[in-house]
DNA sequence: ACCATTTTTTGATTTACATCAAAAGTATTC
DNA sequence: GAATACTTTTGATGTAAATCAAAAAATGGT
């Protein structure tokens, strides 16, 4: 147990003793093997999970039977079916693991009632939601919309400089929505 | 003034007698001209703007000085730079209005000091993030991942029937991420 | 009503990336 | 360590939409 669960709570909103206590006693420390689901389609999201070590995709199965990644997140992230979770309908997305991960998860429901508890945790909740939610999801956004496949490539790069090692160039393709052959020729730098 | 603020903020979530009085007395009512910017590049987005008549598109300017529109709202939505907003950083992109205007607008230093005095208000903070800008944005992604252009149309069409009269056809094809002449094609049903 | 400007449409060409097909490279298992 | 299954690369061809260019239509000002 590297990192401390309370560690990544005071990272994000300062949290006074005694509500901090009642909070990480809501948390659960779980470990999974590769290839674990965290959510399957057609299942609520009922839990908020912070990874503290390995890698996780979430990906769309289409009409035709395709897996369509839309994200990753690789160690210390925040992993939800936002969608799901807000608006409490069933996922239409997957989450699994690509590596045998650890995480430490909290219950929606338990949020909820600690929200409504403590003025303190819902101000927690807010910044949570601005810092790790709404920044990550309006970047991507931007990237889709103004940048092409290899300049998608290269932040990804940035952000996450060993991913080659750990996701295969197929998972990261379809990430970046190009098929698997124009990644590896960009990375050849054929184009 | 024919839409009550008093509905929209109780719509999202109910506020006590007291703290609604209290966050009444920090919104303005405003009105605009067509072509106003709500925000330009390189300014801190301050407000957070409840229009309730009007449209207004949101576009960043790329290197080669082109506009290209990356959302817009009309009539009844909440309108701000949430990125700007949240990261309190200059803005990148501009808020412009296509149609004279009317909304309500609340500064963001005021939303934060009653979000720390009022757990309800907090609460409510909570709803509208989740509500009304978590869930757009969210559908907005998938749209973008997975549709092409001519679905994202029809699916734009269904939002706002009326949108050919108020919208030129330049500004919905920046829109779609597509070029004014492919649209063009799109509605001549030759795509 | 006329001229100037903006918006929309049409046509020809180019381009980024997909698709299809197959080979080469890497892991995994018995 | 050969057999089997994945993963990645390479090549040929196809396609949706961009780009370039210009005409047609609509809008606004005097």
């Amino acid at each position: 147990m590297q990192v401390k669960l309370e560690e990544i709570i005071q990272s994000i909103y300062l949290l006074p003793e005694q509500v901090l206590e009642e909070v990480l006693g809501n948390f659960k420390h779980l470990e999974y093997p590769k290839n674990h689901y965290l959510l399957k389609p057609g299942k609520s999201c009922k839990h908020i999970w912070f990874m503290t070590k390995g890698a996780v995709r979430y990906y769309y199965t289409n009409e035709q039977g395709k897996e369509m990644n839309t994200w990753f997140s690789m160690d210390r992230q925040v992993i939800a079916d936002t969608s799901s979770l807000v608006k409490k309908e069933p996922s239409e997305e997957s989450i699994q693991l690509l590596e045998d991960s650890e995480m430490y998860a909290i219950e929606y429901t338990s949020l909820q009632t600690l929200i409504q508890k403590h003025h303190a945790f819902s101000l927690w909740y807010i910044k949570l939601v601005e810092l790790y939610y709404i920044a990550q999801i309006e970047d991507r956004l931007t990237d889709l919309q103004f940048l092409d496949a290899k300049q998608r490539y290269q932040k990804l790069l940035s952000l996450y400089p060993d991913i080659t090692n750990r996701i295969s160039l197929g998972n990261i393709a379809s990430y970046l929505n190009i098929t698997q052959e124009t990644l590896s020729r960009i990375r050849a730098g054929k184009i």
